[in-house]
DNA sequence: CGTAGGCTTGATTGAACTCAACAAGTGTGG
DNA sequence: CCACACTTGTTGAGTTCAATCAAGCCTACG
């Protein structure tokens, strides 16, 4: 059930069959949220971490005139909250990007193993840094990048996490989501998400179309991205 | 000499004396460095984490074609890369914004008191986890604010983190940069910065002038900015 | 006193936005 | 079963905000 999750951990470092068991001992039930469903609001108080088992949640801001940022969009294995913990209210809100299966991890056992396990609580808190690195490439993409850099970028950073959890192939995985929510994860708007659709697929680089990112030049695509994952932290090294 | 970060620490929750103890043994030196100076280069292999005791410091990323975004401004009593100590090499670098002083806490030590100090953890963990709140709201005005939203927002959200630290006046506080270095920050040109700032002045809000920011109408500012200070956290929370 | 870096302004260009219309697909209820 | 609403995607025309290009102005300093 937490498979996904461990298994990008262990990328990193070793988990022992211990510190396995208190993971999952963390986890108290498991929901299933249809697509565009808030599964955790605005500074909603929070007692449990929301951990994805299926689907894609993204983390998200409103503004004032009904606009949104998507902030971060997670896939299976990822934690959307985890850094709540010590938060213990959301800065942002949780969305139901398609229908998604996710656990709840309870704050009072996670508490407890930081209590008594050391490493663990340092693979928990190295989870939540990698997050904020991918916070801060999303920056440089808002800030800096051309639209069709930052849609080619985003495609290039789901490709490889999807890998690490065995939810991506080579040349192609599902990412059913809209073109006006990509937008909003792009800082565009949905008509020119659209426009720079049709010039990635005419370019001859990666096709966007009923959920499913097909790659027809991934090496192409990652050189108008200047995409590099070493923000993702994927290298093993001991906590 | 950490007082500015142990005010700011000791607002969200208490530190005992045997915990304050524990943060001032990690540090093993302190340096000072020339604005412009880089102090951590992109992907360099990390032993200690760079705490800022005075001037500003800078995370950034470079692009291929010269470009750069500065993704984080740190100030007194902040640690620049404290989530070095569980990534081990930095996405990006770290540049004295001003002429600053930074002391570095071991790496070695930091970890000792994860093995031995659940508590003081839990408060390193959440001080990296408002890093990431920061760069969410970043993210935010890099996507979806207006250039001029976007510098007032800077200029509130400075207010308030350096008036926790005792480094901003009630209308005014000092802030040394140039207008380039801003741009990098907002996502925008220098040139644009300029326009952006004489409007800001022309309509009575704010005036940046000599490295100073001195407000003439902070209420509407944080209106033109949709400033809500949550996001940093500064409410008392016991971990 | 000459030069470089930072600031300022004007003119022009361009990338992305806005507004508007329409097509295709989906679901629903009469 | 069809009419209708609704969502999502597509395209065109015109606009706007910020970028680019270019020039001139300080003032700090070697």
């Amino acid at each position: 059930m937490i498979e996904c999750h461990l298994r990008k951990l262990r990328l990193r470092d070793e988990i022992s069959a211990a510190e396995e068991a208190a993971l999952r001992g963390t986890i108290v039930d498991t929901v299933t949220h249809p697509a565009g469903r808030t599964i955790v609001h605005f500074g909603e108080a929070l007692n449990y971490s929301t951990l994805v088992l299926d689907g894609f949640v993204g983390r998200y801001k409103d503004l004032k005139n009904g606009q949104r940022q998507i902030t971060h969009v997670h896939v299976p294995g990822d934690f959307a909250d985890l850094h709540g913990f010590t938060l213990k209210r959301l800065d942002h809100a949780l969305l139901a990007l398609t229908p998604c299966t996710i656990a709840r991890a309870s704050h009072t056992r996670l508490h407890e193993i930081t209590e008594t396990q050391a490493h663990l609580t340092r693979v928990m808190w190295f989870s939540t840094n990698v997050d904020a690195a991918i916070h801060r490439e999303w920056e440089v993409s808002l800030g800096r990048r051309s639209a069709i850099q930052r849609a080619a970028h985003l495609f290039c950073e789901l490709h490889v996490r999807l890998g690490v959890v065995g939810h991506a192939e080579a040349e192609r995985y599902r990412f059913p989501i809209s073109q006006a929510e990509l937008a909003e994860c792009l800082g565009l708007t949905p008509v020119h998400v659209n426009r720079v659709l049709r010039e990635l697929r005419e370019r001859g680089l990666v096709e966007f179309r009923n959920g499913l990112v097909a790659f027809q030049d991934l090496p192409g695509l990652k050189r108008l991205a200047e995409f590099d994952p070493g923000y993702l932290y994927l290298d093993p090294h001991p906590l």
